[in-house]
DNA sequence: ATAACAAATGTCATCGATGTCATAATGCGG
DNA sequence: CCGCATTATGACATCGATGACATTTGTTAT
């Protein structure tokens, strides 16, 4: 690493004019500047930004732990809380984490030193990950949780109520004339995955109906490859459903394709309804009504209780949880039941 | 902020020993760690990264400039590139960035200081910006490209060979029989636009066609929305295409989608081929024929080259660039022309 | 030619944490 | 209770850049 030191010089004056021609090039007069300019090009030189930080006064940018970056969902998220970011003069490093390495704990610790990281921000399924979330209190580390509706006693989180939004969609299909509903169930080790299928057996209940028979649940995992076998499993029932409530876009684009293959018209033959509003859900054919949640909004708050952090969890002693709203959000895919 | 002496202060040891509690625990006496850590707690002590580093040795985090995070491109490496930054054990930044931002200069330079950030990644279109890529070499930033098949004497570039692989799925299509192809082309801003343009009448010319008639062009950018007019106006021909060659998957798909409302069969009545080997090329019905690029081996190269920079740029005094392979993936979207 | 002032450059201390080395506290065998 | 080996802790310099202030150089008016 060359310093201010070495420019120095070779340029043949004090650091602190090559510091100048840096920050204040009009106080250096014009050969000076040429000679140092040149100095810095022969050796290569970048300003080293701890220093300069240091001295300035702290940054620090906001760390993203993502499992999976290709996930929709948190590729939204990610895109979302960039823009929340770009929004706040924040930046953001991201680093991917999987709890199933063995050295995630050194990760973490590098992340936190090495990444100029103080603040983090965790979706799910990192959000319900304990021994992270164990890791972070003990290191004194701030984290700031979106997460489907479970409230943590220890971090700020910005919450979606993924049950109700579930019961919300099915008495929609209730109220199209769907009887016998299909659900796919998300990836198992996500805490949405039970809270969306409770809502369907919540609405279930709030009207009066006999819960939906087992083999009307379809195991997915939120990916679309796993959805299509889950929509095969659906159709090929001898009394198929009439709609299929997919826990995601993708899941439900899958079982769009499936139903197409086997020459099912929607929402004619079937209604699909999906979750999330991801772009995928308006780019297929015919468009999937889902469950919009307002990322950008979720992530601007995200940004916000990070940057309050201090008033907030040091004066009051309590966390806050932030609850958003959704929206159904009805397109094409899903239509009445038709007699016959 | 608190610093280690305010701990230390409160804690009634040196600094040093706050140090230790942090660095080696083991070298510290129990009772004397806990008043400690209690210290930290009491004044929600977190270290400075700035000066751990400063200390330690820099490390530096490589900057990524995103124009739009929503397009699928720029996702899609955007993920290729955290990948190969994790397996490099380097951490990745991101900013937000428009060129027609008023103050786009005032922002790249506050990424470069408070960002932490030596060595930018551009990707199109800023890989196209000349007055950006002017700017960073005032700077002396590092910067490494990832570019259609454009050489840029100033900076190390990995690139695809957009013409020829354009001009690859052409002869494909013409090897169906199909001769009456339109093209959705790309956002205009794009130089693979004009490349794959370019090679589409590469392939007419090579195969002594003549050149597809204008109409045959309808223009695109690249997104989902911008292609259903696209082939609202070309399947509205008088003379309609056999085939629809997109300029990438989302106008394929979407392509994809018109044909069906239309009443259209792919790839009975019409082949449809996209660009990129996005997901959605695989989550459409029917799946697409396209073309894959293999982004995370780029984005290693990418890495690799920001990691050897000092050797190739400094000592051999030119810029490498890298040419990456492509490769046609046949699946359901293509097929022959129907007789009839 | 010189005082008086402005422009250009330099010196030194500093940001917050840690390495080096010195010193103080503790333990243990005799 | 002493001497010596450990263990625990502290004082100080250091990383690379910049702020405050000092000093030198250059310019202008008289």
């Amino acid at each position: 690493m060359t310093t201010i030191y070495d420019v120095s010089k070779l340029a043949g004056v004090s650091a602190k004019t090559v510091s100048r021609v840096l920050n204040e090039p009009d106080r250096v007069k014009t050969a000076t500047r040429e000679q140092v300019l040149a100095a810095m090009k022969t050796l290569d030189y970048s300003p080293n930004a701890s220093a300069r930080q240091l001295r300035l006064g702290g940054f620090s940018s906001i760390g993203l732990l993502l499992e999976d970056p290709a996930s929709g969902y948190q590729s939204r998220f990610h895109q979302a809380l960039l823009t929340a970011c770009m929004e706040a003069g924040k930046y953001m490093t991201v680093e991917l984490f999987e709890g199933v390495m063995p050295d995630w704990q050194a990760r973490v610790d590098r992340f936190l030193t090495e990444g100029r990281v103080r603040d983090l921000i965790l979706l799910p399924t990192l959000c319900d990950f304990t021994p992270l979330k164990d890791l972070l209190r003990e290191r004194g580390a701030r984290a700031v949780l979106i997460a489907p509706s479970v409230h943590d006693p220890h971090f700020p989180s910005v919450v979606m109520d993924d049950r109700a939004a579930a019961r919300q969609i099915i008495e929609y299909l209730f109220s199209l004339g769907h009887t016998r509903i299909g659900h796919i169930t998300g990836h198992p080790d996500h805490s949405a995955t039970i809270l969306r299928r409770s809502g369907v057996i919540e609405a279930y209940d709030a009207r009066g109906l006999p819960r939906p028979k087992p083999e009307l649940f379809a195991s997915g995992d939120f990916m679309f490859k796993k959805g299509i076998e889950a929509a095969e499993t659906l159709l090929s029932l001898p009394e198929p459903p009439t709609a299929i409530f997919a826990a995601n876009d993708e899941t439900a684009a899958a079982v769009a394709m499936v139903a197409h293959r086997r020459g099912l018209s929607i929402p004619g033959d079937l209604s699909v309804v999906g979750f999330d509003d991801a772009p995928i859900a308006s780019a297929v054919w015919p468009q999937l009504t889902t469950i919009a949640q307002p990322y950008l909004e979720m992530a601007r708050k995200v940004v916000h209780l990070v940057d309050t952090w201090d008033q907030q969890s040091t004066q009051s002693g309590f966390v806050s949880t932030y609850l958003t709203p959704h929206e159904l959000v009805v397109r094409e895919s899903s239509g009445p039941v038709l007699k016959g």
